[in-house]
DNA sequence: TTGAAAGCGCTAACAT
DNA sequence: ATGTTAGCGCTTTCAA
């Protein structure tokens, strides 16, 4: 706004041709292939274009007439601006729109909050195909998306038969984190999670929910803890599972000491995300808890602050992801069998995981 | 792709409408005006649409039709992957989602690398408004941006005349800086400053390029601290100037260190960004100067990382730059006068800035 | 090198 | 409550 000239749109390609003299087909060509044109004439078109104030071929007919908007949708299942918030997620964010500007194609975002039920921003949005990134296998977006007539890509989850994805190994990646502690001697473990479904569960998690989880990669980590454990001999009903609606460091902490109240016989708190790890550790400190010595903590990410805080955790490269998605959507080479891209993880032992205490040690001292 | 059968777009609005023998605008309402027909024929509709695969009407089609994109367009300077590893402009981008989320509008984040001339990209943008956040003022982008039918909203930098923008009072809010450092008794300062000019230029800065920044935030500043620190009596162009063309704390370490280098009788340094002064302390730090005893070291922006270092810095509200470039650009009341947002600053005193040191201790000891 | 014709798929008056 | 009529602004065969 501000500027009323620019606000109404007069002059039409049709209108600069009439004015001309010519056919719309030359003043397209000026536009689009210069080639095919005397250079005296197109001269003289873009110069009368300028004198009309004539903007140039209207982006969205173009989009119409050619079938191409030039455009990638990215769908998350947090508001927007969480994306912003989470390193993981700026992490992705920030591969694909490498690969977009490699390109040259704008990377649209589509305003879908987890609450809103309402999906018309996906059927608004001018994509040639949609990125999707770790929503719910019951997500009405999702839903929306996958109706659209457009290559779609998913990164993380959820896990669609015939759709293409990227994403980590998740089962093999926490198994292997699981037995660094099996290995350490813990028995006794407690677990923080993200959230399992689009109803807010702030608590304890019964195995029934954990198996009816809508989030794929919770599901999948959980299950993997639990059959890396069981092998240990744990029963993993008796593992308290700590859920979390809002993943942030506060509620990791706030998890943490839930866990941690009703089962201070824990020595190991399990997260799921480095974020909830830096809660726990945030919490282990306000309880004067020494982190290895009387508590170890694990994540899951590798996000900078995690190596900062010297954190126990399995890197996965969040960059990486989003840019092979980004790829993949944007070579559009016609594929019969959906393809899945498996990232590599690494387990970094650092230092928040150590053996437990003993009981000995815990009554009387290391 | 992966779901060849969902690729080839067949039914249409008006195929189904034959089909059912019924209007085109019988299908249209019963996407888009329910009330307009009777639940039966629109149950009808719809049903018959999911038999044929119809996906609804067609996102593109419709706004060229409505002439509404359902979007927003954000160009920004850097490569769009940048965005995302500058916490300050992270802060905007969040801004900007919220205002666009709050208003159901999409984020087209449009694909403008500096270096490329392809302005294309812009043109082919789908979008009912842009924001423009702080580019160069003779970048090509921009001149696109400005070229379109289309309201727009300026962040920081340029400042166009009858162009709507939000951002800080770069001018008074560095001067109070300033300010602060002549009262502690700096006279021997250096400045480590973002890039200038669209050219690459990483070194000292004569005061002519000074003069002729193409980018008027830094231009501001450099100018206000030049009238500042010459009330003090303090003759400009003898004040170092240190240019990077790249905004990495690497590049702040190595200006710092040009700096450093050439003129070891400075007291003070002074960034015109936070980023830039994180790597002046890790410059300090590597040559054993202790930050502010030797060196006052100072920021600008109030990032969370200069909070968690101590910095003395100008806090700007990030966010809430996005959030109000968003909502002045989606609020189309009609509006003759160019609006203008000026977001308060506030002049952060840590721990990095302390008196010089006096010849004496340097000479002798405190 | 230029032009004529034919839509791309949809919505919004304005009827009925 | 449903249909008729007119485009939105552009590109692209195909012909001249």
């Amino acid at each position: 706004m501000g500027r009323p000239m620019r606000m109404r749109r007069q002059a039409t390609l049709a209108s600069l041709a009439a004015e001309l003299g010519v056919s719309r087909t030359t003043v397209s060509n000026a536009y689009n292939r210069p080639d095919q044109l005397s250079p005296e004439l197109r001269r003289r078109v873009l110069e009368t274009a300028r004198r009309l104030g004539y903007p140039g071929p209207d982006p969205v007919a173009r989009s119409l007439r050619t079938r191409k908007a030039g455009a990638v949708g990215l769908l998350l299942t947090e508001n927007l601006s969480y994306a912003f918030r989470d390193p993981a997620a700026i992490g992705v964010l920030e591969g694909l729109a490498l690969a977009c500007e490699d390109a040259g194609v704008g990377l649209h975002l589509v305003p879908a909050s987890p609450g809103r039920e309402d999906v018309a921003a996906v059927h608004r949005a001018g994509v040639d195909g949609f990125v999707v990134y770790s929503v719910p296998d019951d997500d009405p977006h999702l839903a929306a998306v996958m109706a659209r007539p457009v290559p779609t890509v998913i990164i993380d989850q959820p896990r669609i038969e015939g759709v293409d994805r990227v994403g980590p190994d998740d089962a093999a990646a926490i198994t292997q984190l699981a037995e660094h502690l099996v290995g350490l001697g813990h028995r006794k473990v407690g677990v923080l999670c993200m959230r399992l479904g689009r109803d807010r569960n702030d608590g304890f998690v019964p195995v029934e929910r954990q198996r009816s989880a809508h989030f794929h990669v919770q599901k999948t980590r959980l299950e993997a803890l639990a059959a890396a454990f069981g092998k240990a001999g744990v029963e993993w009903s008796d593992v308290p599972v700590v859920e979390r609606f809002e993943h942030t460091v506060d509620d990791g902490a706030s998890a943490a000491r839930q866990l941690l109240d009703a089962y201070p016989q824990v020595t190991a708190v399990i997260c799921t995300s480095d974020i909830l790890a830096l809660g726990a550790l945030a919490e282990a400190d306000r309880r004067g808890l020494r982190v290895p010595g009387e508590l170890t903590v694990t994540g899951f990410d590798g996000i900078a602050e995690a190596d900062r805080a010297g954190l126990t955790t399995v890197h996965q490269p969040v960059l990486e992801k989003g840019r092979e998605a980004g790829k993949l959507l944007l070579a559009s080479a016609d594929h019969v069998n959906a393809r899945v891209i498996t990232l590599a993880t690494e387990l970094r032992i650092r230092g928040t995981s150590a053996p437990p205490r003993t009981m000995e040690e815990h009554w009387f001292g290391p």
